[in-house]
DNA sequence: CGAGTGGTTGATATCTTTCAACCCACGTGG
DNA sequence: CCACGTGGGTTGAAAGATATCAACCACTCG
């Protein structure tokens, strides 16, 4: 059935741009190739020339870049219905990784189908420029997040934002929302030692506003943990806000 | 004469991007409002919903965000040729400052005329794409730098980047280039205390690797610079790649 | 049952911040 | 012409945050 593998990509698109139904129809009709990947599958790599970009439709990914000496930075984590690596369309070097974190069905678009799309419809251009754009405002919250935010703080943020970000897929409930992420990755998404991820999130539970189990949080004082993580949703943009 | 403001912002989309005759033409011909700024201005703001973008003619700017309890991150700096808010063309409510460093002359474009520049001319809307996610680039490493280096690496780091992008303008010499910047805001840029800025500064004088002048930065050691700070310049995209 | 992965703990070392001065160059007003 | 105020840089001491190291525990899987 076409329009099952884009289902989420069109959902998110739509939420916040104008696409006709010749816009959505186009991009229900992109040639898409999609793969059932195992977890931890990193299946774009630093320095990769990739000539297709990369949906995910069902799962978590994240994008990490290595320091010559070894360490990981995780530099974003990704939901169903964005495309990660859209950049290559014109950055024609990978500067990073992207890894699943879970197991994954992942959706490849060749870019030339893409620069196709972008062509002949306008209005899918822009959402998709926006789309990096979007992501360049994570980006730089991140940065925030890891230059100026103590672990309590920084870990109360992440999971603010995630929280927010899943439940606009519906993926959340009543503050709790599924992430099979370990601590070790935790710690490479904040800048962190495991060690000190690990008492920061013990702190929290005690604290009572966070708990966890097995491969959910839950965010049991919802306000408290995004008055905490200085969490204001704005950077997000999704809202239509024209 | 037309194209004086344009120079800088042509010259760099000319040495990565495909551009006809025509493309070079219609960006020269951007009406473009110029405007004298002193040094510490901040000509956009965090919540604005700008109706025109700002391209640096001259001088040095900067991004940042402030933090709910009054902290500063700086999350990028800016030179002539670079347009730090085009993506107010698809974001239209701002989530950061931008900041003069020095004295600028600023060129403003209004968006209706960027909006028909790339409806007309799809190489330049790429050109234009393909620079927010060079900036996307910047700001992952920038991540990774606040998230995973010490504070000497990190301010190595820091000058390497600054050097090399400054580099493709002609500006910089020996290794020496022009960059009135305090502490303060090298501490914000860094996720450093200004304490500790000072003492890594005079670390790396001592080290004979770094000398200050006023106003100029001498990379005395310019292959140690990058070593220390891990500088792999790929991330800037410099190169046409394809 | 043993190995491996992920989580937890305590002790200690290291890095970075904070605080509180102080210095210096510069520009301004008296 | 000089006193003074100010911004930027520098310093030392102490406190605080985070990392490191080295175990150990719990659970799952073959």
């Amino acid at each position: 059935m076409p329009g099952t593998l884009t289902a989420a990509l069109v959902q998110k698109l739509t939420k916040v741009n104008r696409l006709d139904q010749n816009d959505i129809l186009a991009i229900q009709q992109l040639p898409i190739h999609s793969k059932r990947v195992a977890a931890q599958h990193r299946f774009v790599r630093d320095g990769d020339r990739p000539s297709e970009s990369c949906l995910i439709v069902d799962g978590f990914a994240f994008r990490s870049k290595l320091t010559p000496d070894g360490q990981r930075q995780i530099l974003s984590l990704h939901i169903p219905g964005e495309i990660p690596d859209l950049q290559s369309l014109h950055l024609h070097v990978m500067d990073h990784d992207l890894t699943t974190l879970t197991e994954c069905t992942l959706g490849f678009i060749k870019h030339d189908a893409l620069r196709e799309l972008i062509k002949m419809r306008p209005n899918v251009a822009a959402a998709l420029w926006r789309e990096t754009l979007v992501d360049a405002a994570i980006f730089r919250e991140w940065i925030v997040n890891v230059g100026r935010r103590p672990a309590r703080a920084r870990m109360a943020h992440m999971l603010a934002e995630l929280h927010e970000r899943l439940a606009l897929l519906g993926r959340t409930l009543n503050g709790s929302f599924e992430l099979p992420i370990t601590q070790i990755e935790l710690a490479d998404c904040l800048g962190l030692s495991v060690v000190h991820v690990n008492r920061t999130l013990q702190q929290l539970r005690q604290e009572g506003i966070v708990a966890t189990e097995r491969r959910t949080f839950h965010l049991l004082d919802q306000a408290k943990v995004e008055e905490l993580g200085q969490f204001e949703r704005i950077y997000l943009h999704q809202r239509p806000s024209i």
